[in-house]
DNA sequence: TATACGACCTCTAGTCACTATAGCTTCAAG
DNA sequence: CTTGAAGCTATAGTGACTAGAGGTCGTATA
């Protein structure tokens, strides 16, 4: 039996994050205390250990319990696990390719500003006038 | 003179979204109506297409304020315009970097999954064990 | 001039995934 | 038995909006 510290120091989520967690009902706690305090036991951990693992990843806490209740039951077709995954994988692409056109024109904008002053300004210039972009955004 | 739906359409930025920027003094408004409905004028437009662009570009409001604080002053030195958009390109680079690592290591995960069952599933065996990882995150 | 209808108004609450604070109680070591 | 760390609940705040309720205004047409 753990405490909640002990399940924090085991697995690298914060107290706060882990009662925030167990409010929303992604985790529960085996039991409380005489004096009403929580107690986990080794599945408490690896659970949020999984959590912990697919938020590191991107995976949103929706999907997580998605992917939680697929592998409480291990005959569950798998399929689905993997259509979340490659979902995640989809929207991180999308923000990286967004990100990347984001720096492209960040870059074109924020060097060599020839001006001194304000009103010369490169960044200023440019974000007051849309004309001044390459791509669009 | 512009109502806020005239402002909305020349800007494209929703309706709501202006009262909000309006709220939290990113805007002002030049005027109300005779029954208390907003009017714009054209510098009006001119700031929210401003913000419009900063945003679609990833400067989070603060610095948008910083950016339209600078620029309502042509005298100011502009280095510092420079440095806040020096930073959210930095920023913007940093991300990049992390949702490379994340769509690396989710690219490894999703492929080729052998079983078609949750008990033997890739994705979920590589979230509840982080061994199963090539690098860290 | 009456009326219809879209556009406008304010205020509140919800989103996501936490984080912070306040004020209190419990646990474990000495 | 005392002390101090760790635990408890509840509430509010973050960023940048978005949605909804319930009411008012402006203007074109009949």
């Amino acid at each position: 039996m753990y405490s909640i510290g002990e399940l924090s120091r085991r697995t690298g989520v914060k107290v706060p994050t882990i009662r925030y967690y167990e409010s929303i009902g992604l985790i529960a706690s085996c039991g409380r205390s005489a004096g009403n305090q929580r107690r986990f036991d080794r599945q408490g951990i690896d659970r949020l250990a999984f959590i912990r693992h697919a938020r590191a990843l991107g995976f949103p806490l929706d999907a997580i319990r998605a992917l939680l209740d697929l592998s409480d039951d291990p005959e569950t077709p798998c399929a689905e696990a993997d259509r979340i995954a490659a979902e995640q994988l989809a929207d991180t692409r999308a923000r990286i390719a967004r990100l990347e056109r984001l720096a492209a024109e960040l870059e074109r904008i924020a060097t060599g500003c020839a001006s001194d002053r304000a009103g010369g300004c490169n960044v200023l210039q440019a974000l007051a006038d849309h004309r001044h972009c390459a791509g669009p955004h």
